[in-house]
DNA sequence: TCTTTGTGCTTCGTAATTTGCAGCGCTCAC
DNA sequence: GTGAGCGCTGCAAATTACGAAGCACAAAGA
């Protein structure tokens, strides 16, 4: 879209921290980029970047105004594909951030049964902890991000939002695996796998272990919950995980335990979007159809 | 701004309902004109306009790209108020639509209180039926409504909302002024003057007098409410208006007395925004001035 | 029925704008 | 120090947008 080119060449500056590295990125020239750049700033009433010996950074007035730029691009994405739409086609993209535990079954799951509907439709799926969830958000790089324990600033509506029990995740043959009811304190007895601090997870065990006498292991911390399942299964250590993440109907290789709330508060899984936005037709069919599912759990 | 010109010829094409008016009105030529459309066009990926033989209309894509046009224009307008803000200026422009009730007293009022602090802001005051109000808001015309019994479409935000009763305003020296107990069947026993249909208050009493078996008396009916207030001051005529648009301690050539909830429904005062949308600062804050000032009544 | 008026669209020469090239002055890292 | 990298600026070339005029067409008016 031609009317957006010098916004898009703005960007492309704040992204490479540098007019002459913009320029070549962009395919023009650094002098052509830099007069395009302070004519911008000239209409604009107020220069956008701050000059610095080594290149040039967005100052607030720029922070403000990629923001709006990222909007107006992702807006206008938006307007195209609903405009594809009403012509017959049912295309568009969905990009999503989620947490690591919603890899594994849910989510392939889900993309898949969407697809079948709408096979037009493709798909960014990102691996990404609840603080990059919500920075993806923020500059429109994912229309969704569906995570345990966001932050819930204000900035982002909640679409959807249920609790999860955390899981004990063991060998059928460990000595707590034929126990009926599990508290957090013995599994402590027992090596354990938990995530970096970062992960939702990890940050719901702190909590819990915050307030008893007892103290986390944190010799064994893994970012990848692969990892921690084939670990627990050669020997008597204890891995967490929520049930989203697990499939506890058919993997018999593993006991699968819930603490319980009083232990370790329940995990809150949560659908956002960035505050106010429209999404794109796509995104907000997917974001329909995950609400549903997640209602089921 | 120049990368907003094409998308503000386009505007301007779809007022104008031709291409060589709208030339005309942007002051260029109608062959530029229609060349940048006929590019436009071709990069959007679909025609925005239907040719018709005496000129243009918009297509469903088109109505699609005005709403986004009109947003983008109004959210650049935004960004660029909020970064004179942080450059110190308190600068910027509030326009609201709001019912006929609360123009005498309640607007006047808090349009002074909000200019005492910011006397840099500027305002547009339009009077509006609930109908025109939220019309506005969609066209980005008005960034906030305040009216009685609006619709509540989905498309908008309801910032605040609280019930005011419906008000019989009459002479002091009207038989009925000295009832402690006023109903509604008392007053359709007197002319009455009633606002027409499209004004919230008239709504109600449709619905009121719709579940009794008299009638209302359309002889009266008037649009201004300043007229049915010198009306029913010669006369044993009753008029009728919410107390947001009376001054009821001080003016003591009337009687005012409220109509019970189950004889006419009380009437929803809401403040509205356009759904998710981003205000420029100087109106979100009088927004939230008005909220609490409403929040009191 | 024929004319008039108003429409969108096209052509073409020109005016305006944007671009690329080269070079300046500056700051920081080595 | 010195060189590399940065933002910025003249100037001519290239690109783009523009205005004037005219075409084909359709609806209204006489």
């Amino acid at each position: 879209m031609k009317h957006l080119q010098t916004l898009l060449l703005i960007e492309a500056v704040a992204i490479a921290g540098s007019i002459r590295k913009a320029a070549e990125d962009m395919n023009i020239t650094s002098s052509a980029l830099n007069r395009r750049i302070q004519g911008f700033e000239a209409e604009f009433g107020a220069p956008v970047f701050e000059r610095l010996p080594r290149g040039v950074r967005l100052n607030p007035a720029g922070e403000l105004l990629i923001q709006h730029i990222r909007s107006q691009k992702s807006d206008l994405e938006r307007v195209q594909a609903q405009v594809a739409d009403l012509s017959g086609v049912r295309r568009g993209h969905v990009s999503i951030a989620c947490s690591q535990a919603i890899q594994p079954y849910f989510m392939p799951r889900e993309v898949s049964e969407y697809r079948r509907e709408h096979p037009g439709v493709t798909f960014s799926v990102h691996v990404r902890d609840r603080d990059r969830a919500e920075e993806d958000l923020r500059s429109y790089e994912s229309d969704l991000a569906l995570v345990f324990e966001p932050r819930h600033s204000a900035e982002f509506d909640v679409l959807i939002s249920v609790e999860q029990p955390v899981v004990a995740v063991m060998s059928k043959s460990h000595p707590l695996a034929t126990k009926t009811k599990l508290r957090l304190r013995d599994c402590l007895e027992f090596p354990h796998v938990v995530p970096p601090p970062a992960i939702g997870i990890r940050y719901l065990l702190d909590l819990a272990v915050g307030r008893m006498s007892q103290k986390l292991d944190p010799t064994i911390e893994a970012d990848s919950f692969e990892f921690m399942r084939h670990y627990v299964l050669n020997g008597k250590a204890i891995g967490f995980q929520f049930p989203i993440g697990l499939d506890t109907a058919n993997d018999d290789r593993f006991a699968f335990l819930s603490l319980p709330d009083r232990d370790v508060p329940h995990g809150k899984l949560s659908l956002l979007q960035m505050k106010g936005r429209t999404l794109p037709v796509a995104s907000a069919r997917f974001a329909n159809q995950l609400a549903l599912s997640i209602a089921d759990l």
